[in-house]
DNA sequence: CTGAAAGCGCTTACAG
DNA sequence: CTGAAAGCGCTTACAG
């Protein structure tokens, strides 16, 4: 015999008031073309509140087919921009139009099964890049709609990368360098942002920029600087904070003065940023109308919206402290 | 009429097999007390594996009148240390116990319904505190097991608060300070592990500690070094890293020495502390078998184990660095 | 305007 | 050893 809960459920509503489940069912669902009288509508949804019925996810999915679940791949690499705020707006969007988002993170060497073959959601975001392997794996479990590439895709990419080239042009610095991680996990994102950042040097008229990496624990922050200084380079933009964190220290421990001899700019605007001595400058990227971007994009993804939603246009400011 | 999915069915492999569901059903989910011949068996599961067969996790979950999933409660707080290889260890081992991990960040502000309500968890786990109304909303939605501060808990916080004492204090410092974050967020954590200090001082025979709070983007950082300086205060131990690069920071900036003059730690072990100058000195906790714990604790309240887990001896380590 | 009923895919007690 | 069947809670076409 099934198992039955202890929870309530849309029968108990019903006999609790003396209608049918239908009836109930019509109210709770908002159905259209059932004409309800207000008042029997107003007795359902009281008694459904004074019961506290929560209908069941798993019974309304199996009955549906689809799971009105929204997940939202999170990259392996750290995300430094306040994704708090991102995940709220996105979530509400989608609770709205009756979707419930739930965020994942995929690791390479991960050994569990991944969720979306446990929770099939109809809908697959990435934030950052999906690989094949794991998109086809989510068709197969049903996702109707996968999204890849929809935040860390190439256009908002480039605006941040350009925005850190003409900050230090317009501060006077015409020999610049790109520093990227080491992170493979990372190689993708920062390639593309690199060559936003070349385009963008050759538009002012700038020779090619000096493309290097940076780790951790290691001497190429050290040599890096060292060789910037020796080839006359002014002007460094960072993948993202803790790369240009890394520059700035290996710069002060070189004794090559920053911003004096040396300007660096991040990316992200990550809060450690600001305890570094010299505090360091960085992008910030305005995550609100990005948020409603990706809601829409799920949603009409799911025709629930005739036109597509109109391209992004990226908020991306500079945020001025003393690295730069 | 109810929306019938692509995927395949069970009912498929049967039918392809011309065997009944139920047969395909028992080798399916090992089901004890059968006598399957090994013949069927391996036939069901081949052309299982051959068609890609997955099962219907609604349907499954509507069934057995629970879903399987074990939600985790990520705290709103940055949670700095290496988070990756705990989330892993603890879905593997669930994974293997036939249940799915999902993770789930509530925030003070969010207007979407709480992601529980949807998915309906057989467990909730609070990585750092819950509060009541929480706990109440996540049993009215049918969790069995709500296990708060099953992580941040003062056995483990305790430890690596007393382990900061005593490092500074064999590196020879006598009056100590506790730097906390004045997040509010992180005010009860902040609160235990101070208290935990504190007693670690005392033992030591020391003076008690002084305690303040640092923030980002005003003068707190910069008068707090002072007043430390001027108390003869040479040792400061933080809330967590970037506390700690906060009144490294000041202490630069003020022309104290560090680590000379003040000596400081922090908590956590985040990235950035390496890149900072000077780089951080901090206390890195093992992650692995606290994932053991976790995954147990979800296991043991479900019923699978018969004795509870073990206490969990926690496993911190000095990160020694510059800045103590 | 309201009810009886089918069926989504699964698990499992029961009958052969 | 295997099959027919019930029922988890829901949605919704259909009949009154």
């Amino acid at each position: 015999m099934p198992a039955s809960s202890k929870r309530v459920t849309a029968a108990d509503v019903a006999r609790a008031l003396g209608l049918s489940r239908a009836t109930v069912g019509f109210v709770l669902n908002n159905t259209p073309g059932q004409t309800i009288p207000e008042k029997t509508r107003q007795r359902v949804l009281a008694e459904a509140e004074r019961l506290g019925y929560r209908p069941n996810h798993a019974a309304q999915a199996l009955r549906r087919g689809n799971t009105r679940l929204v997940m939202l791949l999170m990259p392996d690499w750290p995300v430094e921009t306040s994704l708090a705020g991102f995940l709220d707006e996105v979530s509400f969007r989608l609770d709205q139009a009756g979707y419930t988002l739930v965020t994942y993170t995929r690791r390479a060497g991960d050994r569990a099964r991944p969720l979306w073959e446990t929770l099939h959601p109809d809908v697959v975001l990435g934030l950052g890049e999906l690989d094949e392997v794991s998109v086809r794996s989510a068709k197969v479990s049903g996702a109707k709609v996968v999204l890849t590439q929809s935040i860390a895709d190439s256009a908002l990419t480039a605006a941040g990368a350009r925005l850190q080239v003409r900050h230090l042009y317009e501060r006077g610095h015409r020999r610049l360098a790109f520093a990227l991680p080491e992170d493979r996990r990372l190689a993708e994102l920062a390639a593309t942002r690199c060559e936003a950042a070349r385009r963008a040097a050759a538009e002012l008229g700038l020779p090619p920029l000096d493309v290097r990496s940076l780790a951790a624990g290691d001497d190429t922050a050290a040599r890096a600087v060292r060789q910037w200084r020796d080839a006359g380079i002014t002007g460094v933009l960072a993948y993202n904070d803790f790369i240009a964190a890394l520059a700035v220290g290996a710069a002060v421990r070189a004794g090559i003065g920053v911003p004096t001899s040396l300007a660096v700019i991040g990316h992200d605007d990550a809060p450690f940023g600001q305890a570094f001595v010299p505090a360091l400058s960085s992008v910030r990227m305005g995550i609100g109308e990005l948020a409603r971007y990706v809601a829409d994009l799920a949603l009409h993804g799911l025709g629930h919206t005739g036109t597509a939603p109109a391209p992004l246009v990226p908020d991306f400011r500079i945020v001025h402290r003393e690295s730069s």
